[in-house]
RNA sequence: GCCGGUGUGAUGGAAUUGGUAGACGUAGUGGACUCAAAAUCCACCGCUGGCGACAGCGUACCGGUUCGAGUCCGGUCACCGGCACCA
């Protein structure tokens, strides 16, 4: 009998079955308790199936939200699915199967994998981003945005996947490739919608002061947006023409020995046209290299700067009217500032570089760095000093960035300017499985926003999902859809063939949760105003700046024209680390370490599982999976269930246990709102240890329980009910009122103190709880392994940490 | 290069924020039970010296502050994540 396994194969799905039977979590939205909303970033339902990586912040925050349940707060918990996307596309265009199809599958399987976990979601409340009445609402916000002057179109130039033949998000180009299939990208001129999220970039600084996000992801979107104060100066071309330049160090004007444009500038295109360009040849010939350059190129030659120096016309610096040579460079962006410098090789270690190559002079306008002509001089504290400036000579770095800016405004030749290193979002892709954009464009009105009463704006069937060769949507091959009439003038015209990208349904999908079936609106304002803001949400960090900014633009907006209640989605925002695989490496199918959920819940069941996850280590780090830990797990399981039949009757708590029982509730009641659940499983362990040590009653074996219940609430069910708990106390163990201490019941009557001889660990003496200094003193000193250090000594100072520590110094 | 983080036994990791370093778990060793194995239970489990009680050393490295440092300060090294010609 005592070393009985409970059989997890028949009390999980009982339990399961249970709670989807009688709706045990779900949720209305109203309530005489207080709301708390805790959400996990919805899965992108690809056909691979749940992973331990999606595991591991769906347990933590189902752990959160029944401790909360139990807390006594309507908790709104739901799950949902993220399924426009190019995986499940390409899926589709390989085995001829319709991606809505193969979207409902996978779904399907998804929505059995999170059951047989035993996540306590409302599954009422269950969204699909492919749905027509789920983005029917996301088009109905891009129709704001448009109405509000967010959304624009316009011809730039744009990354491009060589092999998605697809447009892509600056955010979605990593080290130059595509983000997802690793293909090299190319800037490529073409036709997109936009959205204006960079007219919000100083908002998303600032709000992020009255959130409670960890700071590293602050940190991360405060760089991501890139603020920066400059002034923007005039410089006069001999040709006549004004040269807007932007920089963060006015105070270097007259240090400023040439001028760098970017290859794409319109002045240049200009000069050009007007035949004032000596050497047009090699200009021209500049200009295409870099157009053709993919970014990975652009930043492989990174090393080693080029230019063209612009035969014909000079620039002239505006504070001493020095003629100056202009050239371009690909080091000098066109998306950034003005997409033009004014260059000061003494003083930045680009234009430094730069001038070395070209011959450019080098002239010291800070003292205090090495000779400029062997390095640039870059620092901008109090170390240096003005030189060669005329008025500015003799100030520090920072009294004469402002000398100058008013310089400059007196002399209508610049003023002070902020930057973002922040652009707009590319947000049309040229694909099929998105959301559709309901635009339609006219020859003789324009682009016209679809009326709303025609959304949803159905996304047609097609016979192929490939996108075309020359880069178009495969919706564009669809001419009876894209044919229509002008909703302005009624004449011919066509819908916009492009797709919405996938983070367009993820921005807003927080909210429909709240009231999922709303016809007549995105959700109700009663609804968003209930359970607005989200209390909490945890999620991975390579969202930071994708998703968490995007959805928190797309609040801001729905703010502004009065939808949402609040001016922030996210309360609270705490990340996961990853689950490595077994010895340290990153779990794929190539190296053959893949853990499947499936078969550890097979082998071990899903509370061993979700046990396992949460012990595993530091949430916040990642953590390499082990399945000699697991076993671990499931052996504390066992010894759990081997406990339930060895406790003696009595409802109330040993007097052995009543400390460790009181310290333990403490412990992991507090470890689980700060999300260390490795050490709130560590004190239940240890409790258990306990238990088995002095014996336990059943009273005190339910406290356990009803603590264990969040990780492992198939077990725990089952024993509240075979223990005669349920029929006590009226219900499961999830229903019942979160165990409270007693603070005064947490510390035992002896304490057991460190004696210190001379900051030296010497001894330790147990004394009565709040024993004072001296009953602690002559405690020690009673102690021989003491005497013996302190022997022929004179105690000259004692130091007392109460219950915890006495330090001797002897003399 | 810039920003952020981390470094503790064989191993995953604890340490109430300056107060007994190594909780809890894995692995390992010895023992009990067993014909045997598995499972379970008990004991040990940082390094060095000693039969031993005990002593010395020990939280990447060097230095500092302090009665007392894994924790604070200065410097060095290593690794991880993000950004990267943003003027």
């Amino acid at each position: 009998m005592r070393d009985l396994k409970y059989d997890f194969a028949s009390i999980e799905p009982k339990w399961q079955k249970k709670w989807q039977e009688e709706k045990t979590f779900h949720c209305e939205n109203h309530s005489d308790k207080p709301k708390f909303y805790a959400l996990v970033e919805f899965p992108y339902p690809s056909g691979q199936g749940l992973h331990v990586g999606h595991a591991r912040p769906y347990t933590a925050m189902d752990v959160v939200a029944r401790k909360r349940r139990m807390d006594g707060y309507n908790v709104l918990f739901p799950m949902g699915y993220d399924a426009f996307g190019l995986p499940t596309e390409n899926y589709a265009i390989k085995n001829h199967i319709h991606p809505a199809k193969v979207t409902h599958d996978n779904i399907e399987n998804f929505t059995k994998q999170l059951k047989m976990l035993g996540y306590s979601f409302d599954w009422d409340r269950v969204i699909n981003t492919t749905d027509p009445s789920y983005y029917k609402w996301t088009q109905w916000i891009f129709l704001q945005l448009y109405k509000h002057g967010l959304a624009y179109k316009t011809t730039m130039p744009v990354n491009w996947c060589t092999s998605c033949k697809c447009v892509l998000a600056n955010e979605e180009v990593v080290e130059g490739v595509c983000e997802r299939c690793g293909s090299p990208v190319i800037r490529k001129e073409k036709s997109q919608w936009m959205l204006k999220i960079t007219e919000y970039a100083q908002r998303l600084i600032d709000d992020l002061d009255d959130l409670d996000f960890i700071e590293r992801v602050k940190i991360q979107q405060k760089n991501w947006i890139g603020r920066s104060t400059g002034a923007e100066v005039t410089f006069k071309a001999t040709t006549g023409d004004e040269i807007v330049v932007y920089t963060t160090r006015p105070d270097t004007l007259f240090g400023a020995t040439y001028m760098v444009l970017s290859p794409e500038h319109e002045l240049v295109r200009k000069w050009l046209d007007a035949g004032l360009l000596h050497n047009a040849g090699d200009v021209t010939a500049y200009q295409k290299a870099a157009a053709s350059k993919s970014d990975l190129e652009r930043t492989e030659l990174n090393k080693e700067k080029t230019g063209v120096c612009l035969s014909g016309v000079e620039g002239i610096n505006p504070v001493n009217g020095r003629r100056i040579p202009i050239f371009i460079s690909d080091y000098v962006l066109s998306t950034y500032g003005t997409g033009a410098i004014m260059a000061v090789p003494a003083h930045d270690e680009r234009d430094w570089e730069f001038a070395k190559k070209f011959g450019c002079e080098i002239i010291e306008v800070v003292s205090g760095g090495e000779d400029v002509q062997k390095a640039a001089f870059t620092a901008k504290d109090e170390t240096g000093i003005l030189v060669n400036s005329e008025f500015l000579n003799g100030m520090t770095v920072k009294d004469a960035i402002p000398a100058m800016t008013e310089w400059l405004e007196e002399k209508g030749v610049g003023h002070s300017k902020v930057n973002y290193k922040l652009r707009d979002w590319v947000f049309s892709r040229q694909r099929y499985w998105g959301e559709p954009i309901p635009m339609v464009y006219c020859e003789k009105c324009g682009w016209q926003p679809l009326p709303e009463d025609q959304l949803p704006l159905l996304l047609p069937d097609v016979e192929s999902y490939e996108p075309t060769d020359d880069g178009e949507s495969p919706l564009s091959k669809m001419t009876d859809w894209v044919n229509t009439t002008c909703p302005c003038c009624g004449g011919p015209a066509k819908r916009e063939t492009d797709t919405m990208p996938q983070w367009a349904g993820s921005s807003w999908y927080f909210l429909r949760y709240m009231d999922p079936h709303n016809d007549k609106a995105l959700a109700s304002p009663e609804a968003l105003k209930y359970w607005s803001p989200v209390d909490w949400y945890n999620g991975g960090m390579e969202h930071t700046t994708l998703h968490l900014l995007y959805s928190r633009f797309w609040h801001k907006f729905l703010y502004d024209i009065g939808v949402v209640p609040t001016k922030e989605p996210y309360q609270k925002r705490t990340s996961h680390g990853m689950i490595l695989g077994e010895g340290g490496e990153k779990m794929s199918k190539s190296r053959g370490n893949v853990i499947n959920p499936n078969d550890v819940v097979a082998q071990y069941g899903a509370d061993t599982m979700r046990l396992y996850i949460m012990f595993i280590g530091d949430f916040e780090k990642a953590a390499a999976w082990s399945d000699n830990a697991v076993k671990g797990c499931k052996r504390f399981l066992d010894r759990v269930w081997n406990l339930s039949e060895q406790c003696s009757d009595s409802l109330e708590h040993t007097p052995a246990n009543e400390s460790s029982l009181h310290k333990t509730i403490k412990k992991v009641s507090e470890d689980i709102e700060a999300m260390k659940f490795n050490t709130a499983i560590a004190a239940l362990m240890a409790l258990v240890n306990d238990f088995y040590a002095n014996g336990c009653s059943k009273g005190d074996f339910a406290t356990l329980l009803l603590m264990l219940s969040p990780f492992a609430p198939h077990m725990v069910e089952e024993l509240w009910e075979t223990m005669g708990f349920a029929a006590a106390k009226g219900g499961m163990a999830c229903q019942q009122p979160w165990p409270v201490y007693d603070a005064s019941k947490t510390v035992a009557a002896q304490a057991t103190m460190a004696v210190q001889v001379c900051g030296k660990l010497r001894a330790t003496v147990t004394v009565p709880v709040d024993s004072d200094e001296g009953t602690v003193v002559a405690a020690a000193l009673a102690d021989p392994k003491v005497q013996k250090f302190t022997e022929g000594k004179q105690i000259v100072k004692t130091i007392l940490v109460p219950n915890k520590l006495i330090n001797l110094i002897a003399r």
